[in-house]
RNA sequence: GGGCGUAUAGCUCAGCUGGUUAGAGCGCCUGCUUCACACGCAGGAGGUCAGCGGUUCGAGUCCGUUUACGCCCACCA
């Protein structure tokens, strides 16, 4: 079937891709079933957050995606890419609760079922945005396979997991310092925390040792915690301090006694060897607290403000009923200074503590400070009851199975960084202070206390009956991306067809930004509840800067929209740009002068398609290669022939900058630049027949090979080319063919090729223009070759009659020598002989210089004897070429004088 | 304090396991209304591959070291 048309002058997008991307939807070539006579090849999207906004970051780790993706269906496999998106907890809830700001409403005025019920509704009207987003960028997803991280299915995995853990005692609840965000007024995981430096200051405290009235100096970044200091440490070593082990200090402004401790935290070497202990809220003084037993005393509520009366009264209350947990703290009424903020407080207490002689000294003090991923406050450590994940257990499993290299990193560095986060990571907070997300599945009995922990909800406590009460906080939004491989593959249903043929996944693409939060969670929660990896290579990429080098960010304002992009140059250009000149895990500059070149190209092979199809006219083309092939022919499918070869396995390699280069070069170079124009005189004559075959054949076949880097444009063309099939997308992958490897050819048609770039080169320097014709006389033992090539130098060398044999006498010719052939063309009115004269010899220095060294090498015993074969050989041969060309340069200079 | 990355043409970057004279795009210079394309064609200039040392017959590529910049991790009062 052939659907011939006119194709416009330049390729327009805007016109192709929507109508395109809506046929291969319409053909249903994204969707994948199980099929037992093929391999299956799956990737999971890393889902995106249902708040955001497609960036360049989203556009990179898609195309990534959806290249693999095309590739592998075109190569056969039964390729299922799993589109999704992530509820995003803190960013979804943030956002609900700020429109609901605007109307006046807080979350307590609409209650939790309000809430959500909102919630679920600004999803439904935002959430799909960033999809159809993607679809813009020709991403090939499984869209029939949707889903979404708080869906009936991946709800039930969250469920299964946590209940599961729960069981093995592997998620426990209980005080934990944790890392509190006053803004979000949630906890959030230690991955969550951005470390910013920041100008602060050190303030030497006098505290009044009790028993010996002496004044210990100590030193803090945060005073306002002292209020609930519980103890002072020292060092047991530290002979300064030998003389007041159990002793006390007075607490200033307080007036509590505090007891002074050893403990290896309080270091000899640092400031005065003395440290204040706060176990509320200071994740070190909270450890030495255990050491010690020392009493846990909260001072900041949960809205960063200083404890009051009423927070005392709660928290007694608490403690007298009997039902609070072992580590709950006590509350501190801060008196004068409750109800300020930190910030507040620490002015008033320094105020308060200077007046009182307590301050020495202050002394300015750069340091980091935690601070919140997504508001950047400021974190506050606090002491809080949490549910944790043991990690432990977990971890090793994990480390072991990237060890084995059941996962391999692409490329390979970022294994290090996986590791050292496995290695190093806590048991991970993943309770959260908020309503929008998983609610976690246990509840408390009021009556016994009992605490019960159910993949269904429960309608009494299976102790007493007593009444329950679900515990009102949602998981980490982490916690269901880590079940994302398989809880979007039917998982904890073991027997799920699309489970079983489509996991484990075959390759993840992400950026490194994320091993941490994500990659290395999934790899563990696969391992657990799977019993396999879940997905064999983590392909990682960097980061799209600006032009300037710069991180792109809303708050410097210097994002690019890669929807504007495409509006503007074509999701093909954005695309190839984004995989062009990059490796991976490498970060790259976004510059529109990279887009406007891959446009231009992606016009290039229009304008070629257009050529062709001009060409073609009425006429029937076989899709096969013609019988008999020309020299030209054979060139170009044979250097096809190893493009087909190089590109595939480049692919296979996840060398995609690679691969698109060469597809680049050959088809503007060899395929536009030379073949074309080899191919415009025959056009003409009665061998056009030929021509044409091939042309269409090589056509295809590039835009088969570049089709997973420019979707678009490589089927639109392909759908108005002579074809078979329905679409260049479900095309079969071209292979290598050893039957189209014409080696001898190739280095004929390059002989050709050397000497019209020779004669043009001369021409140039001698600013001859092409329309004027000269004669060509080529001497060389190539005749036969050249002979083939005669309507070429006429077509390319701007030459008139073309002479080959093995001698010429062509008084005052100007003479360009090849390594094959000495060529002459009578322009001897333009020439300058002193000029000529010095060029050859210059050239013919030049040539000596090469052969020198190459002869050199070869004189070296110790380099023919150690150096492989064909190295040797080719210097061999190298140096015979040279010797010639010498030769040659020395009979033309001779003729010249 | 650990770990990692980058340093190649004026600019932005490729260069996979070491092997002829180190490449591309953009920019620059010279020509060209050549019947696909000026989003084009032909030609050209431009690099001691950050410095130093080493391994090797041979180093942009491997090893060590120095410098500059960037990133990640770390509880440092």
């Amino acid at each position: 079937m052939s659907t011939n048309k006119e194709l416009a002058k330049t390729y327009e997008p805007r016109e192709v891709e929507d109508r395109i991307y809506q046929f291969w939807v319409d053909g249903g070539w994204f969707h994948a079933e199980p099929d037992p006579d093929k391999t299956p090849y799956t990737i999971v999207i890393p889902p995106p957050n249902i708040t955001g906004q497609l960036h360049m970051g989203h556009a990179l780790d898609n195309t990534l995606q959806d290249i693999l993706i095309r590739f592998k269906r075109m190569q056969g496999y039964a390729t299922l890419w799993l589109p999704g998106t992530d509820h995003a907890s803190i960013a979804t809830e943030a956002k609900v609760v700020e429109a609901m700001r605007k109307e006046g409403l807080t979350k307590d005025m609409l209650g939790r079922d309000g809430f959500l019920e909102r919630a679920w509704a600004w999803k439904n009207q935002y959430g799909n945005r960033i999809v159809s987003q993607l679809k813009k960028l020709g991403s090939s997803c499984d869209w029939e396979r949707e889903r979404f991280t708080m869906d009936e299915g991946c709800s039930a995995a969250v469920r299964e997991v946590f209940v599961r853990l729960y069981d093995e005692g592997l998620i426990y609840r209980g005080n934990r310092m944790v890392n509190w965000c006053p803004h979000c007024h949630t906890s959030i995981s230690d991955a969550e925390v951005e470390y910013e430096e920041r100008d602060g200051h050190f303030w030497h405290l006098l505290y009044t040792v009790k028993e010996t009235g002496e004044q210990l100096e100590l030193a803090t970044t945060r005073p306002e915690t002292m209020l609930g200091d519980t103890a002072v440490a020292i060092n047991a070593e530290d002979p300064r301090y030998a003389h007041l082990h159990g002793c006390h200090v007075i607490l200033p402004l307080v007036g509590r006694e505090l007891p002074i401790v050893c403990d290896e935290h309080a270091d000899m070497t640092k400031g005065t060897g003395v440290v204040k202990i706060t176990p509320a809220h200071d994740p070190n003084d909270f450890e030495v607290g255990r050491r010690h037993d020392l009493p846990i005393i909260r001072v900041f509520t949960y809205d960063g403000l200083m404890t009051g009366a009423a927070d005392k009264a709660a928290a007694d209350e608490l403690r007298a009923s009997g039902k609070a947990a072992a580590g709950e703290p006590e509350v501190l009424d801060c008196g004068k200074y409750a109800g300020m903020t930190t910030a507040e407080a620490r002015r008033a207490i320094l105020e308060d503590l200077e007046a009182g002689g307590y301050l020495k000294e202050t002394e300015p003090h750069r340091h980091d400070v935690g601070t919140c991923y997504r508001c950047h406050s400021t974190i506050e450590p606090m002491v809080s009851k949490q549910w944790f994940v043991k990690m432990e257990p977990l971890a090793g499993p994990a480390i072991e199975a990237v060890e084995k290299g059941e996962i391999r990193f692409v490329p390979e560095r970022f294994t290090k960084n996986y590791m050292n986060w496995m290695r190093g990571t806590r048991d991970w907070c993943i309770s959260r202070q908020l309503w929008w997300g998983h609610q976690i599945p246990a509840w408390y009995c009021d009556k016994c206390g009992a605490t019960v922990v159910s993949k269904e909800d429960p309608t009494v406590c299976p102790h007493c009956g007593g009444t329950l009460q679900q515990d009102p906080d949602t998981l980490d939004t982490w916690f269901s991306s880590a079940l994302w491989p398989f809880s979007t593959l039917g998982w904890p249903n073991t027997e799920s067809e699309d489970l079983k043929y489509f996991y484990p996944t075959n390759t993840l693409v992400t950026g490194y930004d994320i091993i941490g939060f994500w990659v290395s969670r999934m790899i563990f929660s696969g391992l657990a509840y799977t019993g396999k990896a879940p997905f064999q290579t983590v392909l990682i990429h960097g980061l799209v800067r600006d032009s300037q080098g710069r991180k792109m960010s809303k708050s410097l304002g210097n994002g690019i929209d890669p929807l504007e992009i495409i509006d503007q140059y074509g999701a093909d250009a954005l695309r190839f740009m984004l995989a062009t000149g990059n490796s991976p895990g490498n970060d790259m500059r976004f510059m529109n002068d990279k887009v406007e070149a891959s446009r231009n190209f992606a016009n290039k092979l229009w304008n070629a398609a257009r050529f062709i199809l001009m060409n073609i006219g009425d006429n029937d083309v076989p899709l096969t290669l013609p019988t008999e092939l020309t020299l030209e022919d054979k060139w170009i499918v044979s250097r096809f022939n190893t493009l087909v070869q190089a590109v595939t396995e480049n692919l296979d390699k996840f060398e995609l900058g690679i691969a698109v280069q060469k597809l680049y070069d050959f088809i503007w170079d060899n395929f536009c630049d030379w073949y074309i124009e080899l191919c415009k005189s025959r056009l003409q004559g009665e061998n056009a027949g030929a021509a044409r075959q091939v042309l269409v054949y090589v056509m295809t076949g590039m835009l088969q090979l570049l089709h997973p880097f420019m979707p678009y444009v490589t089927e639109e063309i392909w759908q108005s080319l002579p074809h078979e099939g329905d679409a260049l997308m479900v095309t079969k992958w071209p292979t290598y063919d050893a039957a189209l490897a014409f080696p001898e050819e190739e280095k004929e048609m390059e002989r050709i090729m050397e000497a019209i770039g020779a004669i043009r080169n001369r021409r140039g320097e001698m600013n001859v223009p092409p329309s004027r014709k000269a004669q060509v006389y080529i001497e060389t033992s190539f005749v036969d070759t050249f002979e083939k090539g005669v309507p070429f130098f006429q077509r390319l060398a701007s030459a008139s009659e073309v002479q080959i044999g093995a001698a010429f006498d062509i008084p005052g010719a100007v003479s360009i020598v090849t390594a094959d052939a000495t060529i002459k063309i009578p322009l001897d009115d333009l020439v300058d002989k002193a000029a000529e004269l010095a060029r050859l010899n210059k050239e013919k220095d030049n040539v000596q210089k090469q052969l020198d060294g190459v002869n050199a090498r070869l004189a070296n015993p110790a380099f023919t004897d150690k150096a492989p074969a064909n190295v040797v050989q080719t210097a061999r041969d190298q140096a015979a070429r040279l010797q010639e060309k010498l030769a040659l340069l020395e009979q033309s200079l001779a003729a010249l004088q």
